[in-house]
This record gives C-alpha cells, structure tokens and sequence, in this order.
DNA sequence: TTGAAAGCGCTAACAT
DNA sequence: ATGTTAGCGCTTTCAA
C-alpha cells in the first residue's frame, strides 16, 4: 500500500486536504501556482499515489466496469474482451473480468460481486442467463449490457448482437444454392439462446426449400472443436447420408473438418463445410472456412461506448441493436 | 447503487453498526442467534450488499489482483488469463485484466493505475518491462509476479517462466538431427527479452552441431500469424537455400506455414517447420504443428497460487521458477 | 452479546 | 485562494 494519506501530503506541504484533494483532482477553480507546485513537488518526491478505492466510496462511482463471458478458450471471446478493454481504457475505465463457465448460478454470483465491487456497469456475454434473476437485478440499479442476445424483454438496459436466426439462414441458403439437400447441422450449447435460434433459421431455410427436415442430421454438442469432432465422428458414423456441414459456431466447424480430414473426405467437393461467428481463427486456418460474420470487436466497442455513455447520463441512445449478419465465403464450400 | 447502508441496516434492526458488521463478516465471537436471523432478515429484504470498496478501505486489502498482457490476441494469453481467473475466482479475489500492447510507458502507466486502485497483487506478462521502473516499483510495496521472463535481478518477487534458451536449444537440435543444417529462423519482437533467449539457443544449437551461423537465415517481425507470413515469403523471394523453419512462436510458425502452402512446398517432406509455446491452436491447425511446450494455464496457475501465498504472508516459498521446456512432434517435422 | 467512538482516505459544501 | 467540517460505508478497539 502507499505509505502516505492525503492528509499526510496536507500536513507536510502545511496546506489542507481540501487544497491537496483540488491539486490532484486539477479542480479548475484552482488553487495558486505556488502552492500547486509545491503540492505537486512533495507527491512526486513521495510518491504519493491517491487510493481510487477511498475515492470511489466517497464520489459513488469507481471507474469500475465489470465483464462477465461464459468461456475464454471459446477463442470468440478473446475478441470481445479486446474490443472492451481498449475501449474502457480509453477512457479512464478499468475492466474486471470473471468467468462464468456457462454455468447460471456462477454467473448469478459474479452479477452480485459486482454489485459488491460497486462497478459502474457491467457487460454480460451469455444467453444462458436467469431471466427471473436478471429482472430482479435491475433494483441494484446498474447498467447493464449483453453481447449477443437480446434479451426477449429487454431485461438489460443495452444490448448488441447478431441476428442469429437470418445468419444461419444465410449460411443454409448457401449451402442449398449449390445443390445440397443433405445438410447436417452440429449444433452447440442448447440452453443457450442464440443456438435455438439458429437451429430455428437452419429449419427456416430448409422448410423455404421444401426440404423436409431430418432428425438424423442434428447432433446437440458444445462450442468447442473436440465436440465439433465427436459430432462430425458420429455423423460419418451413422451412415446418414450428407453432403454438407453447418457448425454452430467456427470452432465446431473446425472440429468437423478434422473429423472429416481423418476419414479422408475432401472439402469442399465431397462435404463443403460452413462456419458461424467469423472469428479470427477462421480465417487463419487451413483450409480458410467459409462461415457468417459478425464482428465481434466492432461490437464490443460500440456497446461500451453506449454503455458509458448511458452511465455518463446520456439517455437518448438506442438501447438494442441488432447487426446484419453477413456471408463470408472462403474455402471449405463450393 | 446499493440503496442501504450498514447504517441503514442497523438502525432499521434497531441494533449497532458493528452488530450489523459482525454478521455480514461472521464474525467467530458472535452474535446472537436471534439478533443474526434478525439482521439477516432484513439483509435479505432489502437487498442490501455491503460495499467491498468501503471495506477495502477500512482494511487495507481489495481482494484484487492486477493481471498485465501485452495482447490478447496471441493465443497465448487467453490461456494465462483463463489460469489466473480461475484460481483467482476460486479463492475469494477479482482480476483487473489491462493491455499493454507491447509498450512499455503504456505498461508503466498500468502498473501505477494498479497502485491506485489498491489492488493486493499484480501478475504481469511481459519481457519488455523497464526494469529501472521495475526497480522504482517496489517502494509502493505491491507483490509483483511474472510470468515469461525471469527478471535478471529478480525485480519481481515472483517469476514463472519457460527456459527459452533451452527450448530454442532443443527446437533446433531436433531439426538438424533430421539433416537439415539450413534452418531459417524466423523470430519475434526483438525488444522482448524471451526473443533474445530463443535466438541465443538457435546459435547455440548450431555451434553445437559446427554449424556456421548464417545471418540471411535469421529475419524479424513480432508475434503474429501475419508476421509469420511476412517474414516466410521474404525468406523465399530472398532465395536463401533453406530446410527447415523454426518460428519464434506457433503463431510465426502458423503463419510460415501459409506463405509455405501457397508457394507449393510441401510440409514437412520439403521443408519441415517448428513452433513456439505449444498454444492450444498448434494442436488443432492442421497439419498440427511440431512445437516446444510450455504449459501456460498450469504456469497461470502456479503463479496465482503462489502470489496469494505471498499476500498471506508466507515467506518460504520458492519464489523463481523455470519450467523445462520439452519438445512435441507432430506433423510439420518428420 | 452488544455498542460507542475513532479511524480508513478521500470528496464536497460552505465559509472565509 | 484556502480551510473547516461533515460525510461516504465500512472495520476495529475498547468498554460495558
């Protein structure tokens, strides 16, 4: 801990707190040269460093953002951790970042430690969220922001993200453009929102085809590639017939392929294979995964940028917002 | 904002602040069980969350730990992050994650940001650290831990970090023991001290082996796929005779392996190609690169736990570590 | 078992 | 331009 108080700077300099609380503050009402180098000269030989954290309680605010994912090794997130954390020291905040391992009841918890820690807001990546809870979390009265689902009763004050259901008609259509009708679908984490939602605009896309739609084709896994694999592993397995792979998300995409690399079908002319999310790691692989974009660092700058603005008392923002997703052609399709 | 505050609590149960305070702390030497289910009553009703910035303040202590990077986007510091939230999170502490982007007034200013907000600890990444700063840094009397680099001086009380030297040894050793004695080295950013260390090894390796050190062979970039790129094909528009690749990291090598794919030579029968670090995407990137270890999440780990020993007041750990480095074959060596 | 009082390090309203 | 005072929400020592 710093040695020294304010008040020691007060008493050693022989002026007040008052005066040593303006200098560091650089009030503009101002205090006289003299003594403001003075001050300055004994902080800096002292190497005095005020405590934000007395500060906080005293001014009701910490300069404290709070972001919450379900998972760092879903190499999705890295991204948006990017993205806020750039944005929030840019502007004087500091970020604190906690893990909630898709798991509600430990994503409950690390709500309310925030509450604790007194944050200005807090950014929550999830899907899985309590509901119930979330609503009861609005009379601890701060902000709060999603990345990638809207909550069906706009139970954040902000919120960002893709438009899950017409991506992954997108990214169906495509596959059915170039003669598919056996499309398998490696679904990830059903609890979460955002996967229901693209099964539903998987389904969407069929049914506008006229493609009746296959149990047999839908494997329920996770977003990781080792669940991608297993899926694309019991889907050769099966001896379902199916001449395309839609992942629920990059990473399952990526899982599939080694699967499909390992039993020796080509890609893209025997299986074209189509991605989700267009995070970094799809673009860099090989080969180069075709998949829908939505730009995942755009996105979390533009919500901490609301975000302070609405904790800056800007009330005239729009709170939800939904970005267009986008199809992004690269190797593994036709 | 929590509404309430102890004061609040207390006067509404009717009973002192400090009752109030024993409770909420459970405090061994107790309270009633009357006065506590009473207490704890109106805790509940009210929502009420006691202030850790408050407490921060009367006790001295945040719980908060400070965790530097320099890039979130090298695989590799997910993979601490994830280390470090964890046991962090599972010991009762809050990680403040910040960026340095490589720069080291950028990391100064952090470090400094830190003491301001009273955080117990800090965990910082680097290799470019200012080590006079590092050395002015210890009057503030804030635990600092490294993980990379071992601070020649042991400016950090605490350090966990790969033999680079050795691993590069290695990494070397075995791509000359298949008979290639062209090893293009391409390497990172040269400020980083982990940079110097890996090149030492190469040379080391070579002498070793009476093998002359060729400057064409050596080129520098930084830690990235698109590095890795760059520096492979001027490697081979250069045309420098060259068999194998050794990257400063996965990431280079990754990228080499691109510049590679595209100029038709085939990997590893022309040119056999070696990483850095074993990230979790050399596993998964196809063909699965051939590597030297270093086990991050577990060094994250490691590190945390040792950090917290510290700010509990334990004096007889261990306090620099270096792990052994150990080579992985996979499929870019033969 | 409980409370009073002082203190942690800061800000802010009001005086001067 | 500067100081006084009270207050932020908590803990902790001491006394009852």
């Amino acid at each position: 801990m710093s040695k020294y108080s304010i008040s020691d700077i007060a008493e050693i300099c022989g002026v007040s707190k008052s005066t040593v609380s303006r200098v560091i503050n650089n009030k503009p009402d101002g205090v006289s040269e003299k003594t403001k180098n003075r001050v300055l000269k004994v902080i800096d030989e002292l190497n005095y460093r005020p405590s934000l954290l007395a500060r906080s309680v005293a001014t009701k605010h910490s300069e404290l953002i709070g972001l919450i994912i379900p998972d760092i090794s879903n190499l999705f997130y890295p991204e948006i951790i990017h993205g806020v954390s750039t944005y929030l020291a840019k502007h004087g905040y500091s970020m604190i970042l906690a893990h909630s391992g898709y798991n509600q009841e430990t994503e409950k918890e690390l709500l309310l430690s925030m509450v604790d820690k007194r944050v200005d807001g807090v950014i929550i990546c999830s899907g899985i969220s309590n509901e119930e809870f979330l609503k009861e979390y609005k009379k601890y009265e701060i902000p709060l922001a999603s990345i990638g689902r809207t909550y069906d009763n706009y139970l954040s004050d902000l919120s960002i993200s893709g438009d899950n259901v017409k991506g992954a008609k997108l990214a169906t259509r495509k596959l059915l453009s170039t003669g598919n009708t056996k499309i398998a679908l490696l679904s990830g984490h059903s609890e979460v929102a955002g996967t229901k939602q693209r099964i539903e605009g998987y389904k969407q896309a069929l049914n506008d085809a006229g493609i009746e739609f296959d149990k047999n084709l839908v494997f329920h896994g996770d977003y990781t590639i080792e669940s991608g694999t297993k899926m694309a592993e019991e889907l050769i397995k099966s001896k379902t017939e199916f001449t395309a792979v839609f992942g629920g998300s990059d990473l399952i995409a990526i899982g599939a392929i080694k699967a499909l690399n390992r039993a020796k079908i080509s890609i893209p002319d025997e299986v074209e294979v189509m991605g989700f999310d267009n995070i970094y790691l799809s673009e860099v692989f090989e080969p180069p995964l075709s998949t829908i974009s939505k730009p995942h660092y755009d996105m979390a700058v533009e919500i901490s940028r609301k975000l302070l603005c609405l904790i800056q008392g800007k009330t005239d923002l729009i709170p939800h917002f939904i970005i267009e997703p986008q199809l992004i052609v690269r190797n593994t399709t036709k």
